[in-house]
DNA sequence: TAGATAATTAAGCGAATGTCTAAATTAATT
DNA sequence: AATTAATTTAGACATTCGCTTAATTATCTA
């Protein structure tokens, strides 16, 4: 639970999830979008990682990055532990089956 | 942004909003819930209230903590910008009007 | 007004964090 | 087999963080 936090409190890990949202990318393109040295984006994929935020799929001389349902969920369960104290905007008609 | 990530990442301060989801208390009350000193435990109401977190209302030599819901709008919002990727949980069947 | 209570602010210290450069590892190419 | 390319690991350094004790501000009450 600590790992995840930590995990996106950083601006740049932020910034490396809202770009995996385009879909998957290695970690030279990934590293590309950010003035910044390959090691310190290696080092923060390998904290968003540790936070299961992201997983690594080796791809021959690649390593490809994609976005990890289940830390999100992790987190968004600990937001929904205080809907009984004040409800998040909703649409105003919702169906779901 | 970067003072609401910041706030939730320590536990005590997660502690905190959980313990203020119960209603809302003064710093003493809450201070008296951790193994902590006072000064620390009003350090980190202070980072909360800048987080837009909770709200601070003074009662006579009193202060009173409460949740605030704009600071958990804003990082709800952040959220929902990766929804787009994966759908989080959601009940079975769901009526809202 | 003096004294007690609630809470914050100030100052200082060790631990954790984020960044860099340099070196090491792993895989593809020639 | 040697070379190049992709990425991580290691080591170092400045900054930030969380905690403590001591001092300060504000309020209540006798």
């Amino acid at each position: 639970m600590d790992a995840k936090f930590k995990a996106i409190n950083d601006p740049t890990r932020r910034e490396i999830l809202q770009f995996l949202v385009n879909g998957p990318q290695n970690a030279g393109k990934i590293a590309s979008q950010f003035d910044m040295s390959k090691p310190s984006i290696s080092h923060h994929l390998d904290l968003l990682k540790q936070a299961n935020l992201i997983q690594a799929v080796k791809k021959g001389q690649f390593i490809e990055y994609k976005l990890d349902k289940t830390g999100f969920e992790t987190i968004h369960a600990w937001f929904q532990s205080f809907s009984k104290y004040f409800e998040f905007p909703k649409p105003k008609i919702r169906i779901e089956i």
